[in-house]
RNA sequence: CGGGGUGUAGCGUAGCCCGGUAGCGCGCUUGCUUCGGGAGCAAGAGGUCGCCGGUUCAAAUCCGGCCACCCCGACCA
């Protein structure tokens, strides 16, 4: 009877796992229309954090915020070449206004380098007016086939660095720093450890010189690309005329970066930390960190716990008093819900720390903590509870990236990989291989088509192998670069 | 777009083959008893049976058309 309030098991069953989970613990729900979610306040409340920090690392490199509109000339996607064929069959037209059909479409932005540099053309004129660094949050809209709640859907919230410079050099520095913003985030605030490196040919953005990325494993094994970040070299602003005078005084087109992150990202988190009982959020992001549940039994009692449990509250999560380390902390002193089943209903949630406390507490000065990742429980005195809190918190945090570090070393093969256990261990349980790659497209796709997986980044050097592969995991071929092979959302 | 499937209360479903009062579980409301790991009892509220048409005295049920969604393929942050 108690299979209907039960999660489906992630060895059962991860994407019936996933699915059911986002919906249950009211991260989003599904909209009207088909492949659209609403991200409800439990899951917004994720995302904004990730915002908050991350805009912080933006500001803190130099970048400002703008906002650009959301409708964009057909023919502008049609400049760049690459760029069209890559986005064209996935965008949504606006054909008609004010009950008029339209003279010209416009598309609604899958993605904004065009309009954005179509106006960075009109800014720049000089080396001085370089580097131009812009990022803007918006909503972006993918015509997708196959959706997935945060994973893959219709319409998805981001942010969109924008850049440009006056060297080649610069823009590729601007580029890889922004790949390593994207990385401390993912490991030092979502606790998700990501491989860096470089996409292929195939793989790389359209219209993009070079594309770098953030894969993280999920608990399937499979790889999600977690951020990106291009050099655009000049094609942008060649197809905008997006000139500027050298210091030497001769005109030069200027070099481009974009970069962007999306609300994927909590689809990632939830399938990185999540477990059986359902969301795990590391404490840093997470919209309440600690819960209080009051126990008692006679009214006397409650007014008791609840006056105590309050109090808490107050003194440690205060805003005059200990801001910057105040906690975010709840008390959930519904009435006529049993304390096991809120234990459930906030386990569900994620939240990093439960504190239970009731008359025994209170007599022993003392109140019970829980962890959600580990599920430790024991009591801890209440003249300290701040600091303990503290602790455990950052002990949580740690642990949950250590523990995803742990599973994808564990779920790695490197070495040399015979083309047939390859095939075995992507129809099983799947992995992080690291293997040679003759360089070109052709063994690439053939090993998509036969196996599913795909090269999901060049690793860079600090995930390279400490022995370089020699040989193409598909034709035998030399290799040209070590690649990460791994199937993908 | 090709193949398969499903539409019945907020959610999950039974009923359909064989036409005749639309049922169950969860959730929701109210009251009482409960409360240290998903409470119990009692009384309630809630339905154009996806839509349109046909057959029939009578359609959730049979027939036709349409729509939506899900799963498997081709495409993807």
């Amino acid at each position: 009877m108690a299979d209907e309030k039960k999660l489906p098991t992630r060895a059962q069953d991860f994407s019936g796992w996933y699915n059911e989970l986002v919906v249950r613990a009211e991260l989003a729900d599904y909209a009207p229309v088909r492949g659209c979610m609403v991200i409800r306040p439990n899951g917004y409340g994720i995302w904004e954090r990730m915002q908050r920090q991350l805009d912080d690392m933006f500001k803190e490199t130099g970048h400002q915020n703008a906002y650009f509109p959301l409708l964009i000339p057909q023919s502008f996607l049609q400049k760049e070449a690459q760029h069209v064929e890559g986005f064209a069959p996935e965008t949504a037209v606006v054909t008609h206004g004010g009950g008029k059909e339209l003279d010209e479409p416009l598309v609604i932005r899958p993605t904004s380098e065009t309009i954005i540099y179509s106006m960075f053309a009109k800014w720049v004129q000089s080396y001085r007016d370089l580097p131009l660094l812009i990022n803007q949050w918006a909503n972006v809209v993918r015509w997708e086939m196959r959706t997935r709640l945060f994973l893959r859907t219709l319409e998805f919230l981001w942010q969109e660095g924008h850049t440009a410079h006056a060297t080649e050099a610069e823009a590729e520095d601007e580029t890889r720093r922004m790949l390593g913003v994207y990385r401390d985030f993912m490991e030092g605030w979502m606790a998700m450890p990501v491989v860096t490196g470089r996409k292929s040919e195939s793989e790389k953005f359209a219209g993009a010189l070079r594309t770098y990325s953030c894969e993280a494993m999920m608990q399937d094994n499979k790889a999600l690309q977690a951020g990106t970040s291009h050099n655009l070299g000049q094609n942008f602003a060649r197809a905008f005329d997006l000139t500027f005078q050298t210091e030497a005084g001769e005109l030069d087109f200027a070099w481009n970066t974009s970069w962007g992150v999306s609300t994927r990202m909590v689809g990632g988190l939830v399938m990185t930390h999540g477990d059986d009982n359902g969301l795990v959020t590391p404490p840093l992001l997470a919209p309440i960190e600690v819960v209080i549940v009051p126990i008692y039994r006679t009214d006397e009692d409650r007014e008791r716990v609840i006056a105590a449990a309050m109090k808490i509250k107050e003194s440690l999560g205060a805003w005059e008093r200990r801001s910057p380390a105040r906690l975010r902390i709840h008390v959930d002193a519904r009435e006529g819900i049993k304390p096991g089943a809120k234990y459930y209903e906030w386990e569900l949630r994620g939240i990093p720390l439960r504190m239970e406390i009731g008359p025994r507490d209170l007599d022993a000065g003392q109140a019970v903590l829980v962890r959600r990742d580990t599920r430790e429980k024991r009591p801890y005195p209440l003249d300290t509870i701040g600091e303990s809190i503290h602790e455990l918190l950052s002990a949580i945090q740690d642990n949950l990236l250590e523990t995803a570090r742990a599973r994808r070393e564990a779920n790695s093969v490197r070495g040399d990989v015979t083309y047939e256990r390859f095939r075995e261990i992507m129809d099983g349980d799947g992995a992080f291989v690291y293997a040679g790659w003759c360089g070109s497209g052709e063994c690439e796709a053939k090993i998509k088509e036969e196996t599913k997986a795909t090269i999901r980044c060049l690793p860079d050097d600090e995930f390279r192998s400490a022995v370089a592969p020699t040989s193409c995991l598909r034709c035998g071929e030399k290799s040209v670069a070590e690649a990460l092979w791994a199937k993908a959302y």
